[in-house]
RNA sequence: GUGAUUGUAGCUCAGCUGGUUAGAGCGUUGGUUUGUGGCACCAAAGGUCGCGGGUUCAAAUCCCGUCUUUCACCCCA
């Protein structure tokens, strides 16, 4: 090896310690405690699922994105690699494992191989980290923590009112005041393109119209003219994408516009519903906005679409979800349907940190750090360290009698807020002198005392 | 996968059109203070200039390749 070589983190991967790690578990508590308050049980399925699980399920694009563990072995044993020069022939034969690219496939690979000893509606969480071959870019990973909650086997729009409850209670809980909901259902889009007489090109369509916030009307127009769509059909629905009413008056444009398409119109009434349901829970509707552009790239949602972000904070979003039906079909379940949405923890970690919403005392764990100036001391302390502890007081003992200074810099560094310190003389007295860090100020107690007042510090 | 972009000390970066021993700040270590942190001052350690090749009397600097970083597209949490 070489002399001076540092070692090198995968690309799109990251350590998270300390201050980050405690942000991460923050985060995660409060998401899974509302979770919890819903009903939710907790799933953890292997990183590891069979690539024939996998494939199918997230288009093409996604498909690529999906990494592939190589076979352990002789991975070219049986292969006729003269037959096949061609990685993608190869690739099923070499590669039969790979990593999980979300958490609703492993859901729906559960759900398939359990469904006769569930109870349904199944609702259930997961938290664990998915992985995704991509370019990473600001806020985007390679490796990160997804926080889904779905609900297998009910099609009622109650479901989708309480998945936008849940996140309007977890933004709250984490001091998120400022985010846009934006809701929109896929049949809508399919009864536009229906209309327009193009009814096999709705994903080609999607494509386009998902860019609409970011690129502007004028250029996704030309773009659909470019691939082919009508100039008079799509200026024909052209408003519908550029609404600036309130929600009630937007549905009601929307219910112009598609009063020709049935499954146009259910849409539109579902989503009435779940704004009236909304309401019933006592869930402010200034956040969510109808947005019909709303594509979102997942392959298998059908029903129900939507999506948070951030208004002041350019990250993407934070939380996705939608409902898909036909669940399950590619594992021989029928006639299953789901709903679920996924909270994205590292992108939520960026935009808190961003603005400024994580409790100060992130990141410092330890309240109390007895100093140690002679080899009896550990003995003579040890009835006071562990009645703190139990009275959940984070104490740390330095290891080694080096000089106090240093032991002091190391409480400082830590920002650590107290240090006990004993030495000879105030042993004599028994009692310890009591340093608050931060006003720079010290005082003697007994052990008794030094337990009252660090409790309630 | 496409188009850009970056790489010099542990970190953040200087280093002008090639020219002796490659610099700064922060951090680290030691000291001023052998029982008191932050502040200040003094000193020291620390670099195959991402890697490989080429041009040249001479390359951190120019050229090619490769890896890496960041950003955008596609897509997505």
């Amino acid at each position: 090896m070489p002399k001076n070589q540092l070692p090198q983190l995968v690309k799109g991967t990251r350590d998270v310690y300390a201050a980050q790690a405690m942000q991460r578990s923050y985060i995660i508590d409060h998401i899974k405690a509302v979770y919890q308050s819903y009903g939710f049980m907790p799933l953890e399925t292997p990183a590891l699922e069979q690539v024939s699980t996998l494939l199918g399920k997230y288009g093409a694009d996604g498909e690529q994105l999906i990494y592939r563990i190589l076979n352990s072995g002789d991975f070219l044993a049986g292969i006729d690699a003269s037959a096949s020069t061609d990685y993608k022939t190869l690739l099923p034969h070499i590669a039969e494992k790979g990593l999980r690219y979300d958490l609703t496939v492993p859901l729906m690979r559960y759900v398939a191989t359990h469904h006769h000893e569930l109870v349904f509606p199944f609702k259930r969480y997961q938290i664990q980290p998915v992985w995704r071959a991509d370019r990473p870019q600001k806020g985007r990973y390679r490796e990160f923590y997804q926080c889904d909650a779905d609900v297998i086997g009910t099609p009622s729009l109650w479901i989708e009112a309480e998945l936008l409850g849940m996140v309007h209670e977890v933004l709250a809980r984490l001091g998120i005041t400022d985010f846009k909901v934006s809701l929109n259902n896929r049949a809508i889009l399919n009864s536009i393109v229906t209309l327009m007489g193009a009814a096999e090109r709705v994903n080609e369509f999607c494509m386009s119209i998902d860019k609409l916030d970011k690129v502007g009307t004028e250029r996704v127009m030309q773009e659909l003219i470019n691939k082919g769509f009508e100039r008079t059909a799509l200026e024909k629905f052209a408003f519908i994408f550029d609404m600036q009413g309130d929600n009630a008056a937007n549905l009601q444009v929307l219910r112009t516009y598609l009063q020709e398409s049935d499954s146009g119109l259910e849409a539109i009434a579902s989503i009435t519903e779940i704004l009236h349901l909304l309401t019933k829970l006592g869930i402010p509707d200034n956040h969510i906005t109808i947005e019909p552009s709303l594509a979102r790239g997942l392959a298998y949602y059908t029903g129900t679409i939507f999506e948070v972000t951030l208004p002041n904070v350019s990250i993407g979003s934070i939380v996705g979800g939608g409902r898909y039906t036909n669940f399950g079909e590619a594992f021989g379940l029928m006639h299953m349907t789901g709903v679920g949405l996924s909270f994205g923890v590292d992108r939520l970690c960026v935009a808190m940190e961003s603005l400024g919403v994580f409790p100060d005392s992130m990141g410092v764990a330890t309240k109390v750090l007895f100093t140690n100036q002679s080899q009896e001391i550990p003995d003579l302390v040890s009835k006071v360290i562990p009645q703190l502890r139990q009275n959940n007081v984070a104490v740390e003992v330095y290891p080694e009698p080096i000089s106090l200074k240093k032991q002091l810099s190391y409480a400082n560094k830590k920002l650590i807020p107290f240090v006990v310190i004993i030495e000879e003389e105030e042993l004599k007295t028994k009692k310890y002198i009591l340093r608050d860090m931060n006003k720079g100020t010290q005082n003697l107690h007994t052990a008794q005392e030094l337990i009252n007042l660090l409790r309630c510090l």
